[in-house]
DNA sequence: TTTGTCTTGCAAGTTTGTTGCGTTTGTAGA
DNA sequence: TCTACAAACGCAACAAACTTGCAAGACAAA
């Protein structure tokens, strides 16, 4: 059902896009092609390896990709702020939180965009964009919480 | 069409809430009441008047009422985290917020209950919940920015 | 009015985000 | 392959937003 996850090429992709080629760039590029879901830049720095660059590098260059519109920035629920890499086809996605494990799960489908199009057309706004996370207890939390409930007699 | 803003009896509200009525407290309950949009805690507290409390009584009455489920976080699209009343009837609504001149226009429409109880249902979500905010450039932007262009020879 | 608890202001401490500056490195051209 | 220079880097300091401990003061029940 998935499409396979294609595996970018940094270091080409960085190329395309008219940018140096460093270590410490192709391992945030590859992190954030990888990952499913948007990260911190502290997650980035941590997950790309602390050692494979300083912290205020991550900071500079997701700031320009992000004024380049590679990336985008996302106010998450619980208050960070997080990265994602733009796909080229401009799909993008939501998220659906666990509000007790904070698991995060893509969901493609999005209902947003007619009622983008009817309020662009009623009030003249322009430019439209949007931004929908939702949250939830997942399955698993729910067995949890009732095993414990039965647990604690 | 729109019906009368009910103004709020703040101290009443905070008894009724088993909670104690200081003349700080006040101050926030009313002005979260009035405003139209959710707050930083920053802007509460300057615009409740700096002298009427300390910003840390700011931070932890406002942390108490979310934790209370009387106030909601909102993680806006500028990376600001905001605070507005929860309203007793369980009606929500979403922003639409002008990238421009960050003017803010609430929008009660809201086309997202029916694809959380898709998600419920799927995927075994419980206690659902959801944010969403729209962005565009408002008609006087557009107009603005039209007339600059051309202004500009 | 008294008393105990809750709330507050002050001030210090975290975390997260941002910038300046001198050094190092990638890349185009010789 | 070598050279030169702009771009990128690490370091360290700074700024803003958020959080907490504690002693003093205010609210509310009796």
């Amino acid at each position: 059902m998935d499409k396979a996850p294609s595996p970018l090429d940094a270091a080409a992709w960085l190329r395309t896009n008219g940018l140096r080629v460093t270590g410490g760039r192709v391992a945030i590029v590859r992190l954030l092609d990888s990952s499913r879901v948007p990260l911190t830049l502290h997650q980035i720095h941590a997950q790309a390896g602390a050692h494979a660059c300083d912290f205020a590098t991550v900071f500079r260059f997701v700031t320009m990709l992000e004024e380049k519109g590679l990336v985008e920035k996302v106010a998450w629920a619980d208050g960070t702020t997080r990265h994602e890499l733009r796909t080229g086809d401009g799909h993008h996605h939501h998220y659906l939180i666990c509000r007790t494990c904070h698991k995060v799960e893509p969901v493609d489908d999005c209902v947003v965009e007619r009622l983008e199009e009817e309020i662009a057309a009623e009030r003249g706004y322009t430019a439209m964009n949007h931004s929908l996370q939702l949250t939830g207890v997942c399955p698993t939390c729910q067995k949890a919480r009732g095993a414990k409930k039965k647990k604690a007699r």
